[in-house]
DNA sequence: GGAGAAAATAACCAATTAGTTACTTTTGGA
DNA sequence: TCCAAAAGTAACTAATTGGTTATTTTCTCC
């Protein structure tokens, strides 16, 4: 039982990288405070660097069990035996699941997407390239092929507007509902929102 | 002449806004310094803390100075006596150009987006709400009152839609062109990308 | 041209920060 | 039972940070 060994320091470890990701995502790399997370975690200081050897350290493995979980949930895009149309609706909704699940891979996302070129050098993390997104462009091919979508429709671009309407309408949710003075944090809008999505990637492909 | 009187000062307070400007789209409220604002600003530090109290006043007057600009350009999104279908056209072109123009509003805008809510109180920017976007709706509603439109368009929605995916473009475009490996920095693509986004919207408002 | 106020400077300060060191406690296997 | 290694603690450090003070320079108006 070599693994089993010292067991409470892998405790230790999951506690930390729980409460700096809540960190990390609420305030970003440079918001957030170390004697914080490691307050927070009810964890010495100490502790945090002989894990992860530095702040970096630390914001990149949380960003990497972050990535991971989108990784985990692309099996939920694909389903078989279903028509293009109903495949594009179950796409739209799968993205609005896993992203109104994970607000924290949203916030993180958008930090990275700001940090970016800077300091911390993420090479690994480069090579995201969602193997999701062929599918959705494959989706499309499907489509043309049975004539269900006009031959002409440019796939790059709708697999592009797809992902960034889902996308967008969770990393802008607050900004938006200020400015258009509506709450769309409501579960009813919610839904609205991804049937609205649908609607209008499937009436452009449509001939 | 008593306005003219040491006018120096004036233009040392527009060379630190403008410096400051840079720092805070580049690095974020936390992550920007007010020593090296200073340094390259070619100011001593001291005439910024007279100038702006503290750093968070300098980040508000960089971020109501960049809402300004948008405000000021707004003007574009109107054009008399052009049909529904052209004036969304323009209007999408006309995010675009503000948007490519002004990189600095795109990462304000973003950086404010992730600390919403936290330490600095900005009320008065919190009544961003464009008059631009009430005008988007109006050209969508003319559209339908002249039946080039299907009456059963949702225009909230779409409004909603032709920002996100104007915003997006600029505000994603770095990570998605590593995700999708395509450089869409480049001319072609901006423009071809605003066309995709006039189509995509006209599309859905067509009966 | 000199008086007085505003602008500008440099050196300083107190608080915070990421990261470390020297030390004690716990653990699992012999 | 004992011991070596790993886990954990608390106090410390050096650097950086936002912000200030005491002082000198510059400018406008009389």
């Amino acid at each position: 039982m070599a693994e089993k060994r010292y067991k409470k320091s892998e405790i230790t470890r999951e506690k930390i990288l729980e409460v700096a990701e809540e960190h990390f995502a609420e305030k970003g790399f440079f918001g957030a405070r170390v004697d914080e997370i490691a307050d927070s975690a009810d964890v010495n200081k100490r502790m945090l660097y002989s894990h992860f050897g530095s702040k970096e350290g630390l914001y990149t493995a949380v960003l990497v069990k972050t990535y991971k979980r989108l990784a985990e949930f692309e099996k939920h895009f694909i389903i078989e035996g279903i028509d293009p149309i109903a495949s594009i609706r179950n796409i739209v909704l799968t993205s609005f699941r896993f992203l109104s699940q994970n607000p924290n891979f949203v916030r993180m996302l958008l930090w990275e997407n700001l940090n970016m070129a800077k300091s911390v050098p993420r090479d690994e993390l480069s090579r995201l390239k969602a193997p999701s997104l062929e599918y959705m462009r494959e989706q499309i091919r499907r489509g043309k092929e049975q004539g269900i979508f006009r031959a002409d429709a440019d796939e790059f671009h709708t697999v592009f507007s797809l992902m960034n309407l889902c996308f967008s309408y969770f990393s802008n949710i607050h900004t938006m509902s200020a400015m258009l003075s509506r709450d769309m944090t409501a579960d009813e809008e919610v839904i609205s929102r991804a049937e609205y999505i649908s609607d209008v990637i499937i009436k452009y492909l449509e001939p």
